[in-house]
DNA sequence: CGAACGCGTGAGAGCGCTCTCACGCCGACC
DNA sequence: GGTCGGCGTGAGAGCGCTCTCACGCGTTCG
């Protein structure tokens, strides 16, 4: 073998520990585990002898016999474009970790690239490897919530899941954070407000356009399907729907993009059609991410709290597995509307 | 116990596969892990027992007599500003993901956030629970690198590393980047170029900054040390940076950023000093990124190939760790400049 | 004053796997 | 025809930990 000596890295064992302490390994692991039947002198004595041993409890037997693993499994998956371009997951990422930590929980993130890593990341989960799982940005065919409920392994799925059955989950508050938009642009004195939606399989996409649609409704403007675009998110598909928008109704003097990519897209498509922003037409976006104030005139954005919300799904999901909290549960974040120049009012709002 | 029946999720076990096929559990595990030791029917056998039985092995168990964890430790330490800015990250650990799960060893993350948790981060990866670490952009002061390799875990930095002993490493040619970056200002007619360089203590910085002043002296231009301003990579840093260039030196005619989103907020302050891009000043960035595309006008960048460094970056360790590799090794890609309309020369290049 | 109890502790049995070693079988060789 | 060698296989010993159970002690109660 030759990994003999490698192997033999972080040698001391509770065994050691016990015997250098005088005591048992029941003892030992008691006063590790924080088990309150241990004599004050006694768990002195372990742990004078763990830290000056420099004990390690070895997770792998650990695991072994508690049947617990000790690590949650989190997993992205993103088709393409929107992975590449959005800076939203390491944010996520940042929260989730920092709850995840303070429980002693480790971290595995899979991020499967083709169907046959998607069925590797199936079994992997629902081989017991993993205490809870999270899901991060699901899309409405993912057949991955299925599995892993009929599995029984808890789970916390990211952004309002479409159709999985009772999973608990967090969400920023989509639908209110896209009205606040759509009514800032309307309080502006903007008469046709467009809307570049995202996909229709994803709840931050359905929601949005939502909200859009209740702003609209509020103030009593009737909807117009030629104002409603789709797009996936990203800069390029944000651009074309604006095309698309300009030509249907060349009157638009407002639009509302789900993203800030896509809004960044629609902007070029609207400078290279001389139309001036805000004069012209405002636009608001969504995200509140870098590019809102790199594009000119600086982005008004829709932002939501997204270490929150990873460190909210986390927390949610350590519950479930801790089992304190069994029940379906589901979370709501607020969101704010920053005000920038991009949709710079007609009349003062 | 609360969790007694969770636990009994995978009860399927090595025994009772081997029980099922009639041999004994050895042959199972020889099975299992392929060992050539095999007769073909025995072997036919025992496979069709683990496909009915849906046998996964215990990860848990089988790490406790190997002593490999089957996992590798993949740390982001990023003080704050960049991480949350960037795409970049996503990308690499695209790659990572790829190249780790071909090796069926799982990538266990960690975003020490706090000093505190930095310490606990060092605790874990030196106590036998990986069997690799990767790196992601160090830093000049980080201690992580020295403890590792104390404690003889294989590892892999990426970046340049400053003053790591010894560590493999993979890098983009970030020298050959900002050299051809400056090249191309040069060769475009533009006689004072000015760098917003990257932090000095991380290599990207330094090497960037050393390929400005290679392209400098090749074209026997003088160095100013008034035309070099150090930012953090970030847009608020290039926005102050290019404050202070415009004041030492008004005569600019070009920039070279060492990060897009630096380049983003040099072009408003560009704009803001009435300054027009490129017949005032040219601009090039660094990344690539999404920014490059959403600035007005589009930013010439150097453009680096993201994934194939967290691949190529994972490969390097899964060599380490396996052991087929022990000596240490440097990988360099290459990049490759796009030009866009922010450095449009004077003089036909 | 004896029985019952509680508390802190230790002994020991596994958790599911790998790996060494020994064994039985068969063909090859002298 | 006996011996040797090699190959495929099985028995069994752990890996480091947790957890149940039993034990001994001191205290309390009838």
């Amino acid at each position: 073998m030759v990994f003999a000596t490698r192997g033999r890295r972080n040698g001391t064992t509770l065994e050691e520990v016990a015997s250098r302490a005088g005591v048992s390994r029941a003892t030992v692991s008691r006063v590790v585990n924080g088990s309150p039947k241990v004599s004050p002198d006694v768990r002195r004595a372990v742990e004078a002898a763990v830290s000056e041993l420099g004990y390690v409890p070895n997770r792998a037997a650990r695991s072994l016999v508690t049947r617990r693993s000790g690590s949650v499994g989190v997993v992205i998956t993103e088709p393409s474009g929107r992975l590449f371009s959005d800076p939203f997951f390491p944010r996520v990422l940042r929260g989730i970790s920092g709850a995840l930590t303070a429980r002693d929980l480790q971290l595995v993130l899979l991020m499967p690239a083709s169907p046959a890593d998607t069925t590797r990341t199936a079994d992997y989960l629902t081989g017991g490897h993993v205490d809870g799982i999270l899901l991060v940005s699901l899309h409405g065919d993912d057949p991955l919530p299925d599995r892993i409920a009929r599995a029984g392994v808890p789970f916390v799925v990211g952004g309002r899941p479409l159709r999985t059955p009772a999973a608990s989950f967090v969400d920023v508050d989509n639908r209110g954070g896209s009205r606040s938009a759509v009514e800032h642009l309307i309080a502006g004195g903007r008469q046709v407000v467009a809307t570049i939606a995202g996909p229709a399989d994803m709840g931050a996409g359905v929601d949005r356009l939502a909200g859009y649609h209740e702003a609209l409704s509020d103030a009593g403007i009737e909807a117009d399907p030629r104002l409603v675009a789709r797009g996936d998110f990203t800069q390029e598909s944000g651009a074309a729907a604006m095309e698309r928008l300009l030509t249907a109704r060349p009157d638009i003097d407002a639009v509302f993009a789900a993203s800030d990519l896509m809004a960044s897209g629609a902007m070029a498509v609207l400078a290279a059609a001389n139309r001036r922003i805000p004069q012209d037409v405002a636009i608001v976006g969504y995200d509140d991410s870098p590019v809102a104030t790199s594009v000119t005139p600086r982005l008004t954005s829709v932002r939501q709290p997204i270490e929150e919300m990873g460190h909210e799904r986390a927390r949610l999901l350590v519950d479930a597995v801790e089992g304190t909290d069994p029940v379906q549960r589901r979370v709501i974040l607020a969101t704010e509307l920053v005000r920038r120049a991009s949709s710079a009012g007609r009349r003062v709002p």
